[in-house]
DNA sequence: CAGAATCCGGTCAGATACTG
DNA sequence: CAGTATCTGACCGGATTCTG
């Protein structure tokens, strides 16, 4: 919890950073999106993932484990011959779909925006 | 650009990420939403920020720099005695504020989800 | 006053090698 | 197979000092 200072009046939008840090950190970095993205198709093992995205293990493990603290994926462990780990997108993760794609499309406008400027 | 290769049939969200990698960003850190909304009330120099804030003067110039090339503040130099530089919210940051109050939202609302999991 | 330069500790992405 | 351990180099936020 951040420390407000007495003459602070703004101590109500300092909270609300909060959320938007949660909400911007949700999907921040190279692969998270990348990832739900590729389980949207259908739950992968790990392998799996490591090869189609091309990412090292340890990042991809660190992600893997953000997005399942965040209830955006599930991961379960199948008893093989050879251990099986899948990791799926859960129902959460399609009802943030819309959050997605509001993003992506304001950072597309806000993306020729920039462009536009630059050039003028 | 991300290079593709042959076998991937995911090359358009990989455009989109980065429209959505700009949304993230914009926001993204520390500063950023503060200096906004801070500057929200009115224009501020320089030093008044700094004080605000209390943020190093490497640091705010560094947010200020980014905020401003992706239109969201300008900068005016007043010559006076002493030299002043005013900063100011545009009117794009202001039409920009529906997306921060969406994610924001949607950031608490999903801390609170991930709480209640937690306990659960 | 507005910032640039420098130094610092911490975190991040990635490559690589290793383990149960 | 599914990771962990280790090491790297880049970047981030910050404190401090210096300059036009």
């Amino acid at each position: 919890m951040l420390q407000l200072r007495c003459d602070d009046i703004n101590a109500d939008w300092k909270e609300r950073a909060l959320g938007l840090r949660d909400a911007v950190e949700l999907f921040r970095g190279k692969w998270k999106f990348v990832i739900l993205k590729t389980l949207a198709h259908g739950p992968l093992r790990f392998k799996d993932l490591q090869e189609k995205l091309n990412i090292s293990p340890k990042v991809l493990t660190r992600e893997l484990r953000e997005l399942e603290q965040n209830l955006l994926i599930v991961r379960t462990i199948r008893k093989m011959k050879q251990i099986s780990v899948e990791y799926a997108v859960t129902e959460y993760a399609r009802e943030t779909k819309w959050i997605l794609e509001t993003l992506i499309s304001f950072g597309e406008n806000h993306r020729k925006k920039i462009k536009a400027q630059v050039k003028a």
